[in-house]
DNA sequence: GGCAGATATCTCGATCATCGAGTGAATGCA
DNA sequence: TGCATTCACTCGATGATCGAGATATCTGCC
């Protein structure tokens, strides 16, 4: 809507096909992860569990909690299904037996490829008509336009029962 | 992953930077949604209900079900919820007596933008530094990734309990 | 005209993810 | 040693969703 007056329709477009492309993704990805019993969440632990565990950062219940924005009950929770459809394993620590660390299995990085790996190969399909310039601009807009989610709320501090 | 072997690092990025903004507008969205007491169906629902209003069609509550794809009984619970927190109305069709058309009221149209507005601005802060070109060559690379989302799962026809 | 089957919506009981509140054990600080 | 804090978990409740079926209305056929 507000512009200065310069060229107010790309801009715009470009909301509207980000707003559409989300709209269409997270309705696939339901899709996808429902076909395999998993649910939105779980998923995302997963995805979460994935990238820490390739960085080498261990998790344990309460960070992933914390950034799912779940309550430390729900967390428990999730953490149970993970662990009971073999997707996840608890380690207690040796250090602090308070704690525990989650980690996914071997089958959870399979079950996740076989979700991720059919969209990826149409979207490859499709994308591969854009040269690598275009391409490149696309990752540059599209990096512009996470952050700019991403920075759009900070979580701040959290007490033991989280979030609302 | 698979690639002839010209330019495989662009084409992977992209994808890997449509996952990120899917996950990020995801949980952004939902964030704002739950701030305002809509959770993510509802805000669904009423984004359907916008975009069809504004075509000139009517919806059913079939309509709805099945394109969010939720049994009727939860059809009906959800528009349930939407008349209950006045963000729409039901108007029974005056041809045919079994049919009802659901429709968003002014409060829903007003709470949609109070939601989204934000997270547009935001994203348009950021945006604008890009050329026309560019935002052009995004919005191409999004549409095309959309549609392969899009066309990825065919939805079928589906009996009157639809989904599943 | 009237009845059989189709269609649209809603109702009922159950399941499951999530929440708020609280428990018990382990830790660390005074 | 004593006490507040932290961590994971348990319990009861809420609410969105599901499967099955009830109810009302419409349509086609005799």
């Amino acid at each position: 809507m507000s512009h200065s007056g310069q060229e107010p329709s790309e801009l715009f477009q470009l909301i509207q096909a980000l707003r559409r492309y989300a709209e269409v993704a997270d309705r696939t990805i339901d899709a996808a992860g429902h076909r395999s019993g998993l649910h939105r969440t779980d998923l995302r632990a997963l995805t979460i569990l994935m990238q820490r565990q390739a960085a080498g950062l261990n998790t344990s219940p309460t960070d992933l909690g914390r950034m799912l924005s779940l309550t430390s009950a729900s967390t428990t929770a999730l953490v149970d299904r993970l662990v009971a459809n073999g997707h996840a394993q608890r380690t207690p620590s040796t250090t602090d037996r308070r704690r525990v660390s989650i980690s996914h299995t071997d089958t959870a990085a399979l079950d996740g490829r076989k979700i991720f790996m059919p969209m990826a190969r149409s979207m490859a399909d499709r994308l591969s008509e854009f040269t690598p310039e275009q391409m490149e601009t696309a990752i540059e807009v599209l990096a512009a336009a996470t952050e700019a989610l991403d920075t759009f709320e900070t979580p701040g501090p959290s007490p033991t029962n989280a979030p609302s």
